[in-house]
DNA sequence: ACCGAACCGAAAATATCTTTCACGTGTGAC
DNA sequence: GTCACACGTGAAAGATATTTTCGGTTCGGT
């Protein structure tokens, strides 16, 4: 196994490369071979033809043809199409400036540069990879919500706090739960008219999982926030919000990347839905901002 | 037979355009009817094949071709992909720029982009104000602490928390307080050779100050991440860490990008920490993965 | 009106893409 | 340890798209 990534990644590869690290846990050996490839070098793929390509992963034209589909295309063909325009676009758009990973020995300046621009990424992988469909679904669901759970443990357990501290700010009823125990416990509970909302990056914590599917069968809305769109999780939810997988390195845990993916999506779903609620969410706003105002005075009581 | 090219669009067509009108007197009429087609509509005719094409101008597949050779290309299929190439060009060369704020009837896509442009400007503004001299001294008081104390409040305090999940994550002793009370008494404890990190934007926050100012006082160092280097906080404060303060609409609070700014600013504090401390920190983070993995089922590959 | 040259498209030939199917491999159950 | 099963895989058949061929048609010139 090539462990070294020398990824000359000349590109930030638009909305294909994250496509690629996000589906790339769920494609067989052969089948990454092939994505590789294709993030590596769109341009050189453009040019190859179904055998060609297959031949260059020591594949063969089936496997090509499978990864192409799990890419989201309806054959190479268009796959073929695609790439070609974003070789275009990479050959026009010009700037690719940072190309290591963040490495031991480098000095602060340059963890701070190289830092600041994963995470833009992230956020520009996450916002091209968000289905829209789902995520108004999800702002419908919550905006109409009697009561909205939120589970998420350990980082997610923040993201999941986080929005239900937003939500609260508009009005709304929702509960944050990083213990499971109490997460089920109180699962149980909702019915038609409800939302649960699971936090998970890897799409496969059980204690997550759990009191989703046990909301999911009581009747709630379910929605999963993930980055796996294929994992366990995602049978008992509604609508599957998908967060952006980039690559990670040992000093960037995926931990990172996925948390600024994640308040992303939980800001849209934020907004979202203090537009729908907008007659409500506004002076709820104001009143909570006024009511803190007096706490931020210098020195203490 | 001069059938004028009529170029609807206000330019794009690039060279192709060009080279359609150049080459037109010397076309057939019916080479002209494709050639039209194709510059009036190249991402159009990129979905096309031979035979649509052809049908679409009324001629046959033959001309086609003939018309692609005379383009200059090998034959249909690469003409085919230029054209995607351009598509994709023209369609990314269109108004990037995102002046308006968001607004209570924005589509939900719109939502997405905005968001995730406004937190991208949040980060690049962060990384450029960020003082590296102050950031490495916290990042070497942070390396040799014997312990550290973060306090937050509100949505800062998830941020406190998420710099202590890291910390521990990597052998450090790291405690986040959002309780006022049991900040001070911590604090406290606290003396030389320990740290104190206070989070708040608007750096008034009473809760958070008394705990800083404690530690302060009983000789630990003392960090403030903060959005205003000139508030009451600063002053007990041995580094200052500046988050960037931008603007904020109705729907788009404060608390939102200051979060963004604030969560850079604590990775990269971690990595910094992460790289000092490499020969512990690398074996206490694969630790921390491989006790974690068993709890998320087999689920994918 | 006749001839010739260029134009054009139908259909055959070829290349390319897609689907099917059977084989090998690894994995979990017993 | 052995068996059964499911899965990944590529070879080859099947379908589609592209290219070429070739004969009919038109049009200008004689």
């Amino acid at each position: 196994m090539t462990q070294d990534v020398k990824e000359s990644f000349g590109s930030p590869g638009g909305s294909l490369a994250a496509k690629v690290r996000t589906l790339a846990p769920s494609m067989t050996r052969s089948m990454q071979r092939v994505a590789e490839a294709v993030a590596n070098d769109p341009a050189g793929c453009a040019a190859l033809t179904v055998t060609g390509l297959a031949e260059l992963t020591g594949t063969s034209e089936a496997t090509v043809v499978r990864t192409a589909r799990l890419l989201g295309y309806p054959g190479y063909r268009d796959l073929r199409l695609a790439l070609a325009g974003l070789a275009a676009q990479q050959q026009s758009g010009r700037a690719p400036a940072i190309t290591t990973d963040i490495a031991v020995d480098d000095p602060i300046a340059d963890v701070v540069t190289k830092l600041a621009y994963e995470e833009q990424q992230t956020l520009a992988d996450t916002a091209a990879g968000l289905d829209t469909a789902q995520l108004g679904a999800a702002v419908t669901a919550l905006a109409g919500a009697r009561r909205t759970d939120v589970y998420g443990i350990g980082a997610s357990g923040l993201v999941a706090q986080d929005l239900t501290q937003k939500l609260l700010r508009i009005g709304l009823i929702a509960h944050a739960h990083s213990d499971p125990h109490l997460a089920v416990t109180n699962a149980v509970q909702l019915r038609s008219g409800d939302v649960a909302i699971a936090i998970t990056h890897s799409g496969s914590t059980g204690d997550v999982i759990e009191p989703l599917r046990v909301a999911f069968e009581h009747g709630a809305t379910t929605i999963a926030i993930t980055g796996r769109p294929d994992s366990p999780i995602t049978q008992y939810a509604d609508h599957v919000l998908a967060t952006s997988t980039s690559r990670e390195s040992e000093l960037r845990p995926a931990a990172m990347s996925s948390r600024t993916s994640q308040l992303l999506v939980v800001d849209c779903l934020f907004v979202g839905v203090a537009q729908r609620t907008y007659e409500t969410a506004a002076p709820a706003l104001a009143a909570s901002y006024e009511a803190l105002a007096h706490r931020h005075r210098s020195g203490s009581r």
